[in-house]
DNA sequence: TATGAATGAGCTTTCATTCAT
DNA sequence: CATGAATGAAAGCTCATTCAT
């Protein structure tokens, strides 16, 4: 069946780069994680490029979706942010593997010439740009914050602990981490007045 | 002399390892691009590995100077970060290529069984951690704070904004990007109470 | 239809033989181009090898028939020679892709153990052979004239100039090269001393 | 040394391409021929075009100088074209690998975008054409004979006979051919009425 | 009869590394 | 100290062939 061995090689490859990274990950390598053989890889994608950026696209779209389910619920803002913070950390230790690729590949050169990898994440910011927007006019953010690079700013604040706790081996949900993770982003928001 | 064809080798290797990444920089690539014979690197150093480590070991203490240059200054913590922002920033302006290489690489597998990359930065964030545990005695960060998950928080804070500023080719000090980051990080200090 | 098929097979093969040469035609692209799945060409062939061998016996049989059919006509020989001369050259121009096919791999290495593919143009010869002969006993060839060698040369004549004008993408039948053609041959008879 | 390394790589490619064809010859073979590392290619060709480019280029140009010589020589016309086909001939004898080499390569499709492999003849067809427009002044030829198309049936007159009889592994200069081959050239010139 | 998803052997090519100079 | 010609292991990719439908 066409979707049991897309499936399969989703899965395969995800583990395969995470594990190698891009470059050190074979289509060998991904052909028997994958638990098929080399020439499939190839007769279901033009090449490793097209079969990475499928692997991209496919998780860049599930994690919009976890920025956009969060946001479009009802609720006031702070609840809002808190659900965003506690529903991300939480998704990227279920996809320890698949958050690993992306914060390794994220921003390095371009693996397509038309497709720069930080651009499949483009929806990401755009979402995260509206609800800072929303916050500005609701007064909870100085009008002197320069948005995009604030939604860069709560970007970093999330992963790079949560990637610092897997390289070193160590659940990102930690109490501790999340209960200082969630305060760092909150605090972005309290007040305008430059200390 | 050595010193200098070493120094041509470490800009090359810089240059040629940020514009291709570590595994499609040929060595021929930055022998080209260091102006010395392929032959030459292998006199200097063991291997690809060994020559990376050596420009990111370099790199790394450059970058460590940064910080200790800074925190070392007498002045009042406020003063102190409001420097450490402002220099930080303007040194990844001014080591655009070697920043890039630093945020591709950091996350990524090890490079070397024995060494991992973000070992390197190991004194880094000690040093940060060193003055966020004052900031904590002085009662200017809650104790409920986890001091590593923060220094990784406040890194992010700093370095996400700037790499999206170099992948969209644009300057990581245009006024309101440095102002706007310059707040994010001092709002994570101020108050301890969580919203 | 039987026969269609295998017609649209046929046609297929000989576009996308003489296109691309044997190696490089892939069996997608004859597929393509007669219009059938893959699957197809192997439920009609065993291989690539037969397909290819069936395309140029049932064309070599085509070839083999203008000659017949021209010297099986009651004329005296000069006759018939002009009209064997100006017949094949109107067949290559009406069949360029098949003849640039021939030409292109006559002389090749055997693509089956068994047979080479030159075999298949060897009742053309033989019956070239024949009215050399004919013409040996009427005294129009001189006696010493090795037969063979001269039904290469003759088929020489003819081929080398029209594989020519195909390369160089223009008419075969252009009157001065029909012309000319069929002056050199019929001069090949004329006398049998050596100058 | 350059020149020997280069020369083995030579002599090996001829070997090579004339038994087994050009796709059907590996580099690895090449290499094996050739008694250097299937590296050593690469590193003194692109691929295996211009390898491939470099034997014909470097044939084509031992095969013009065959022509060149026995053209530029001082004799009467008839002389001149004898010395030339029995010189050919020779030539074919002698480089039997390379000169089946060409038949089978000079009318397939192009190699290299830019460089059709006939192309490399040009100069030898050019050469050619001289001659026998010299003859053509010097009365020996009619005028209504196609300089370039009679050129062309001259080399096919040659070199079809020579092919067949490489393939059907005889001697090219058996003697009855030869005289033939001569016979059936030089009649080319004589007189100009057609029959 | 006809199909096309799946296969894997075998190819061209790259490139880190060595070593004679 | 420095060089660059030579190497060969390992990678990405092609495509003739098979077979379940």
């Amino acid at each position: 069946m066409a979707r049991s061995t897309l499936d399969a090689i989703y899965y395969g490859a995800i583990e395969a780069f995470s594990e190698k990274g891009y470059n050190d990950t074979s289509m060998d390598y991904v052909a028997e994680k994958a638990g098929v053989a080399k020439g499939t890889l190839y007769y279901n994608f033009k090449g490793k490029d097209e079969l990475f950026l499928y692997v991209m696209k496919r998780g860049a779209h599930s994690l919009t979706d976890v920025i956009t389910n969060v946001f479009d619920q009802p609720a006031d803002p702070v609840t809002k942010w808190r659900n965003y913070i506690s529903t991300q950390l939480a998704f990227f230790e279920q996809n320890r593997s698949f958050f690993r690729l992306i914060m390794q590949n994220m921003w390095g050169p371009n693996l397509l010439e038309s497709v720069t990898l930080h651009e499949l994440f483009h929806d990401y910011f755009v979402r995260m740009d509206q609800e800072l927007q929303k916050a500005q006019e609701l007064g909870l953010l100085s009008e002197s914050m320069d948005i995009s690079t604030l939604s860069a700013s709560i970007f970093g604040m999330l992963t790079i602990p949560a990637i610092r706790s897997i390289v070193h081996d160590l659940p990102i949900d930690e109490e501790k981490r999340v209960n200082s993770i969630t305060h760092t982003v909150l605090q972005s928001f309290k007040g305008g007045e430059t200390i």
